[in-house]
DNA sequence: GCCGCCTTGTGAAAATCTTCACAATATTAG
DNA sequence: CTAATATTGTGAAGATTTTCACAAGGCGGC
C-alpha cells in the first residue's frame, strides 16, 4: 500500500474525525457503519467520506458498510498512530500543563519523554515524573532520548533562540502553539494551534453576518 | 463595501497571517510593503496576496505597494477588530487559565466579561478580577452582559449539559477547544481548535516520509 | 440459485481555489 | 514632459477538491 498521491490538509483532517466518530462507535458497540451515517456525525457528505477513504483503498463491503473497528484499526495506521512517537515538550508554562494534564496522549502514542524550559525557576520541577530541563541540553537529550516530535509551547519572543537548540537537535516535526511562522530546515513539518487566527475568523464570520444583514 | 463572495476558511487564515506581518512591519516603522515582500514573509505568492486583498477592495498604489498602517488598519476592520467582542470563559481549567493569563485577547477587541464552570470547587475563585459562576448562571449573566463569543475550554463528556445553558443564551459564536463536532442552533458559528487533530496531522505527515523513503 | 435491496468505489462533471501573465498606472529620474 | 521602472489588480488558465451519479458487488429472503 505505497501511497504517492498528495493527500491534502482538509483530507487529513477528515480522517482524524472519522477516527474519532468510529471511536465513539466503537463505544457505542456498534459493529458496522455506513458512509451515510458518517457523513451524519461529521460534517461531510457520503460521497466525500467514501472518496476520503478510497485514497488508501478499498475498506468496506457494498451493500453492507464499513466495519468499525477494522476501519478504526486502518485510519489509526494511516495516520501513524499505530506506533509510538517520541514527544518532547519545549515550554513548561500555563500550555505546556494543560498538554501534560490532559493525559490522553500516551494512549493515542504520544510518549511525552521530556520537558524544557528556559526559564531558570522552572527547571528541576516535577511534572509527571519528569524534570524539566534546562532547554541548553535539549539537543543532548534530544538525540539521548531520540525525539522526533517537540510541541512548542513558548511565547513568540522565545522562538528565536529556542529554535536554534530544536533545529541543530534533528528532529522532524513541530507541533506549534506559538502565533507566529517558523522557519525550519527542509524536511521538518511543522503544524500550528493558533487560537488568536481561529477567534479572528469566528469575528469575520459573526461580522460578514453583520453586513449581510 | 458590501461583500457577498463567500469568502474560503484558507483566504481567512491568510488574511490573519497577513495582520500579523503588518504588524511586526509597524513596528519596524516601515512604511510600505509589497504583495512580493508579504508572500516572502508568509508561505504564499504575491498573486495570493493580492487576489486575497482584491477580494475586499483595492487597497495598494500600482509601482508603490501597500500603506503598512492603512493595510493593517483595513485588515483589522474586515477581520471585525475594529470593535470589542464581549466573550465569556467557560470552563476554568488549565486551558482556560492558559487563555485568560495569556491576555492578549482584550488588546485584540476580546473582552472577557465573565468565567463559568460547573465545578463547585473551582467556582467563587478570583481569576483576573472575575470571579469563577456557576453554569447555572449562564444563561442569565450571559444576556446581561450581552455576551457574543464562548469560548468552550471543557471536556467532552461535560460537552452536552453545557451546551444546554449555552444554546438558551442566544450566543452568536463559538470557540471550541473539545475535541468533538459541536451540535449547535442554526446561525451560530463554531471554530475548532484541537491540537490532537493537528498531532495526528503531523504524524501522518511524518508516516508518509516514510513510507516513500 | 436467483432476485431484490443496499451501499460501496469511482469515473466524470462541477465547483472552488491558485497561479499566471499582463495591461493599467503611480512614481521617479532625466 | 517623457521614459524607465515598479508593482498593483484582475481576467483567464490551470490545478485541486468536491459532488454527482451509477455500475459493481455483497447479502438476505425465498
Amino acid at each position: 500500500m505505497s501511497i504517492v498521491r498528495k493527500i491534502s490538509e482538509s483530507a487529513v483532517h477528515r480522517l482524524s474525525l472519522y477516527l474519532r466518530i468510529l471511536e465513539d462507535l466503537e463505544s457505542e458497540q456498534r459493529e458496522t457503519v455506513s458512509s451515510e451515517e458518517m457523513s451524519g456525525r461529521s460534517a461531510t457528505t457520503a460521497a466525500q467520506v467514501r472518496k476520503d477513504l478510497s485514497l488508501f483503498g478499498s475498506f468496506g463491503k457494498r451493500g453492507w458498510g464499513y466495519d468499525v473497528a477494522d476501519l478504526a484499526g486502518r485510519l489509526r495506521k494511516i495516520l501513524g498512530l499505530d506506533r509510538q512517537w517520541r514527544v518532547a515538550l519545549v515550554g513548561a508554562g500555563r500550555i505546556g500543563s494543560a498538554l501534560v494534564e490532559y493525559g490522553g496522549f500516551g494512549e493515542r502514542g504520544y510518549d511525552v519523554v521530556a520537558i524544557f524550559d528556559s526559564d531558570a525557576s522552572k527547571v528541576g520541577e516535577k511534572w509527571g515524573g519528569l524534570r524539566v530541563r534546562d532547554i541548553g541540553e535539549f539537543e543532548e537529550v534530544a538525540s539521548e532520548q531520540s525525539v522526533e516530535i517537540v510541541i512548542l509551547a513558548i511565547p513568540v519572543e522565545a522562538v528565536p533562540s529556542v529554535m536554534e537548540h530544536v533545529d541543530r537537535a534533528g528532529v522532524r516535526g513541530i507541533l506549534n502553539f506559538a502565533p507566529t511562522k517558523l522557519k525550519v530546515p527542509e524536511g521538518v513539518a511543522v503544524k500550528d494551534v493558533n487560537m488568536v487566527m481561529e477567534l479572528e475568523a469566528l469575528s469575520f464570520a459573526l461580522s460578514q453576518e453583520d453586513g449581510e444583514r
